[in-house]
DNA sequence: TTTATTTACGAAAACGTTGTAGTTGATTTT
DNA sequence: AAAATCAACTACAACGTTTTCGTAAATAAA
């Protein structure tokens, strides 16, 4: 980690270490002669500066944080590609961290980002995250931090999400138009602000179309997949067994696929269902898998494109705001 | 950006800068009184060392890069994940760059690093690159990088693969068990390590079964998925179509999924396939998809550790190591 | 010609940490 | 009682930047 810094350019050029900064820079204090010669040695000896040093020195950094519950899922992958695309173009630098869902370690996480290693942060909360301290002590501590997905309301800033109402309302007024009578929603956290949203549309969707609403099919799942599919389970062996499942999430509609599979259930004879999710290959599925699919992509751009317009003007503060990007439904054969 | 930081602590403590820093350090030069004040105040006011000075200063910094083609796809997305898991237990940190497959953002980035930002290097090399003097550069600069699944042979370091060259020589044998004669072969990159050493197995298992190679069903795809069409349904449509097929890449099978929909050829019926995958999904695919699984969380651990192990002893160079991590072959409906 | 102004540069402090080299006062050894 | 040791602390330089404040020489204005 010994490298080409300021004072050996200064060495090597006859000149003092600040008139090698500002030459770099392009500072207009400095000749354009002098600015020739430094940037062409800078060039030849492949000189990066030190950002340590430079963020210590500017009490800024260009990096940002990501976190999010976990990177293995088709939504928060893409939604990071996005994030870094922003980033690349910017200049800015991405450190990833993982909650794994788990509140304890988010919390871990959020306290370490108080230390001046990122200029701000992007971020989607865990399952289990309802308590919001530590994200109260992050904005106190003038990291500005952008929400995007699983947004946290409480906290004044910028969020991203797609429109998780409508979306939900969508999706289960297309069961209804294909049939579905008896409809279940599965959730996976009562906490997370997407799960609320899509289930209040879900819920007008039965309203809006004279169907009671029957608690027994209003599910709440875990983040523990086996049980999850004893759940599910439960819920298609019942004696008032649903025709037709809307799925907060992918990962809940495989396991309906899988519970389907084992108890000869046909899809979409027996039930229909449809699901948020960014599957590549659902079209692909047996029976091809209807979705809302969410823009994760566009999402992870827009997130990183608010940050960093902020971080760049120096901002600590990035007031209230709300972006939806829409989602798309797409029906496919485990619908209709 | 302006924190409790050891200037602070020490003022209100009424202690010099070096005792607090010690004391939080648990130094022998501390007395245990002095020690408890210091570091129950640290905790009171959550007191976050800052790591640009930090780092500044031990020249060495507890963070790794991460440099990967894409993020977008289950193979790197669960290695990310395993790289994670290792660098949160012995409290690395770890930035993400994405070379989108493209040679000239990796150099780039590569690049970049030699600044101090990063004590060391996780990386996977881009489809198009075949020159090597960036990475011979960053090793010359002491920044230590461990190759996972795309390595690079030429630098002397330690590399995590799976054992590419049998899985391939298995999964051809798979077809050929399962009544294959005129069997394709899908690659991605003639540069890429893991596409020859797959290559090479197929080839031996063509040789050991006394198959002649035909050398228009090898085909090389690239990054672009509409060529990748086409080249596919040439292949299929062609007047000696291959019966089987071993696809390189999950994304390549994908492809031929979709040509096979549209041309109406039946999976296993007419046409056999069998991939390297991380799909989740591949059980519930039409019809499910025979695949040979790369344990790529495991994959990402073990790189990410054999990096932190050597940054931890402070050493910048990694000897030579090849840790082959073996793959498992998951036969499904779409080979039998 | 004298005084202002401009141009091109340099000295030095600061960012927050770490580690070396003191400096006390107390305790032990001779 | 003097010398040596020790325990518990402090001063200070350094890491590589950035930035403010100077300053000397050159040019322009008076």
């Amino acid at each position: 980690m010994e490298n080409t810094n300021l004072k050996k350019l200064a060495l090597q050029l006859n000149l003092s270490i600040s008139t090698v900064s500002k030459a770099l820079r392009d500072s207009y204090e400095i000749g354009e002669s002098t600015k020739i010669r430094v940037q062409d040695l800078a060039k030849r000896l492949n000189y990066q500066p030190n950002p340590n040093a430079s963020s210590l020195r500017r009490q800024k950094s260009k990096t940002i944080a990501v976190v999010v519950p976990e990177i293995a899922n088709n939504f928060f992958s893409l939604a990071i590609n996005g994030i870094e695309s922003i980033a690349q173009e910017s200049d800015y630098h991405v450190l990833i961290y993982l909650t794994h869902e788990d509140f304890k370690k988010e919390i871990n996480i959020v306290k370490h980002l108080q230390s001046g290693r990122v200029g701000g942060v992007l971020m989607s909360l865990s399952m289990e995250t309802k308590d919001y301290t530590h994200l109260f002590e992050l904005a106190q501590n003038n990291i500005p931090t952008v929400f995007f997905d699983r947004i946290c309301h409480e906290i004044e800033t910028a969020k991203v999400t797609t429109d998780d109402y409508a979306a939900g309302l969508l999706a289960t007024e297309h069961l209804i138009i294909n049939g579905g009578k008896k409809i279940a929603f599965l959730s996976i956290s009562a906490m997370l602000s997407i799960d609320n949203k899509r289930r209040q549309g879900y819920l007008e969707a039965l309203n809006k179309h004279n169907i009671q609403f029957n608690k027994s099919y209003s599910i709440k799942c875990t983040n523990n997949d086996a049980s999850n599919y004893l759940k599910i389970k439960k819920l298609l062996t019942s004696k008032n067994k649903p025709d037709a499942i809307f799925a907060s999430i992918e990962k809940l509609a495989i396991t309906v696929y899988e519970v389907c599979n084992d108890l000869k259930i046909k899809i979409p004879k027996d039930l229909k269902i449809i699901c948020f999710s960014n599957l590549a290959t659902a079209h692909l599925m047996s029976p091809s898998l209807s979705a809302i699919t969410q823009p994760a992509f566009e999402m992870g751009r827009e997130a990183a494109r608010i940050l960093i317009k902020h971080l760049d003007k120096n901002r600590t503060f990035i007031p209230n705001e709300h972006v939806i990007i829409k989602s798309t439904l797409i029906a496919r054969g485990s619908s209709i």
